[in-house]
RNA sequence: GGAGAAGUACCCAAGUGGUCGAAGGGGCUCCCCUGGAAAGGGAGUAGGUCGUUAAUAGCGGCGCGUGGGUUCGAAUCCCACCUUCUCCGCCA
């Protein structure tokens, strides 16, 4: 959520950076909505101050012995008027909140302006595209024929989207998690979560999920739940409502969890295999920070999503997200795009973004130095450490021999049991 | 899921319609006492948010789990919901 009073002193300036973003922001309902509450509050608070003040006077005028009913016929009046000047100052307040909740984060100035992921900037690239003296096969034929990935199994118990991890397929994705998660905990100093996977509405606008993409969520029929998209909303929603001490940050999480998305509107695109799935696994990485080095942690952060990537040997790249490619609630967001070699692209595996005081705003979270101090917004950060699935994925494929085989990284090889190779029995 | 109990400030806790932004205790801060400390004595102690404003100054609105309602007036009465605890049921 934005800060209502950069908008009101800056309102040109907020609309002119909104709009460097994919579509179009007009703030005039909002300009009018905020002019009209204020006078509305002038309005009925000096009703509510005389309120108070007679109400104070009437016990001390029944005990005096004098008349009130006079008084009290009066008070009916403005009360009645009271009642009245609230409902509209509600109304208006809920209209208000509803353009506030819908409008996007400002892009960070360092951002670069552009329409599309065509104008995303890149920054640096690690590891050498892998070449194949062979047909590449993709990871879902390699998956089948390995018997490790089951997508006609998991079309009949579910439907399509999902899939079967089978075996040694399994065994690596397991893998994969373990060894995200020790890498994190152990070299990078994040402390581990296992978050529920289902949350309440208030947990989805804190995050900025709610109340804009709805339809993109799972809702739990009978109640008011949504199954998780990513971690990033229990772990950040955790300190929902709080106030953290100066010494407690930056505090760092990392978590596993399987994600839900409905992706709607995304039919026809990456329908094979496991890249886009209406359930994954993923390990997330959330930090809460203090402002004056909240992009430093982002740095860090982007490092330590890359250290995975290092460790398995897979080539990437890291590029700088252009205004138009921005997502809802962040400032700023770091794209890891990792080699796919069947789409001969590099594909998305995590996404590090600073939503500076966008979340914290919407979640209440807050800090302070001392005791003393007035409590301000802290920063909040998240990125994928990575998505588990694309990192299967793009194992199998980078790693895979010209009989179909794959080798298996020797970072997971202690997690496989030793093993060096996934073979067709 | 059923039955019961509870949610008051940093913590414990009193308060069933009016002068209650809220007794009392603990804690914390300051002062006295002391060579210094303890004990003892005294004083202070919502945080937040919204509006007004140049202002983190004043003033005002809101605030006793959350949201509604009744009333001239609600911590107190009514309704719904949330959370915690106890018992029962169910279950991994």
């Amino acid at each position: 959520m934005l800060d209502i009073k950069v908008l009101r002193s800056d309102l040109e300036g907020v609309t002119a950076a909104l709009n460097k973003r994919s579509g179009t922001y007009n703030l005039d309902e909002f300009s009018a909505l905020d002019t009209r509450r204020r006078e509305l509050l002038a309005e009925v608070e000096v009703l509510k101050n005389k309120q108070n003040v007679v109400s104070k006077q009437v016990p001390v005028m029944k005990k005096e012995g004098k008349d009130v009913t006079e008084v009290l016929a009066e008070m009916k009046t403005l009360s009645d008027e009271i009642k009245e000047l609230d409902v509209e100052v509600r109304e208006v307040d809920e209209k208000l909140q509803t353009i506030l909740l819908t409008l996007p984060n400002i892009p960070n100035p360092q951002v670069p302006v552009g329409a599309t992921e065509e104008d995303n900037f890149e920054l640096r690239k690690w590891g050498e595209v892998p070449t194949f003296d062979f047909e590449v096969k993709a990871h879902w034929d390699l998956g089948e024929n390995l018997d490790i990935l089951d997508f006609e199994k998991a079309g009949k118990v579910t439907g399509s989207r999902f899939v079967f991890y089978k075996g040694l397929g399994a065994r690596l994705e397991r893998a994969l998690i373990n060894f995200m998660l020790n890498m994190h905990v152990d070299n990078h100093g994040y402390t581990e979560v296992m978050p529920p996977y289902m949350v309440n509405r208030a947990s989805m606008t804190g995050t900025g999920q709610l109340p804009k993409f709805e339809e993109d969520a799972f809702k739990v029929q009978g109640t008011d739940y949504f199954l998780i998209p990513t971690a990033e909303v229990p772990v950040t929603n955790m300190y929902r409502d709080q106030i953290l001490t100066g010494d407690e940050l930056t505090i760092k999480h990392c978590a596993y969890s399987a994600c839900f998305r409905a992706e709607a509107g995304s039919a026809g695109r990456d329908t094979r295999g496991i890249i886009r799935q209406h359930q994954f696994n993923k390990v997330e990485l959330v930090k809460f920070a203090k402002p004056e080095n909240s992009y430093e942690e982002l740095e860090k952060l982007t490092n330590d999503a890359e250290a995975i990537l290092k460790a398995l040997g897979l080539s990437y790249r890291v590029v700088r997200l252009c205004t138009g490619d921005l997502g809802f609630s962040s400032a700023m967001t770091y794209d890891i795009e990792v080699w796919m070699p069947s789409y001969g692209r590099y594909v998305e595996i995590s996404s590090c973004s600073n939503f500076e005081d966008f979340q914290a705003r919407r979640a209440n979270i807050k800090y302070k130095n001392d005791i003393k101090d007035k409590a301000q917004f802290i920063h909040t950060l998240n990125g994928s450490g990575l998505a588990v699935g694309r990192t299967t994925a793009t194992i199998l494929e980078t790693f895979q021999q010209a009989d179909g085989s794959v080798i298996i990284p020797e970072v997971l090889r202690p997690y496989m049991g030793g093993m060096e190779k996934i073979e067709k029995k």
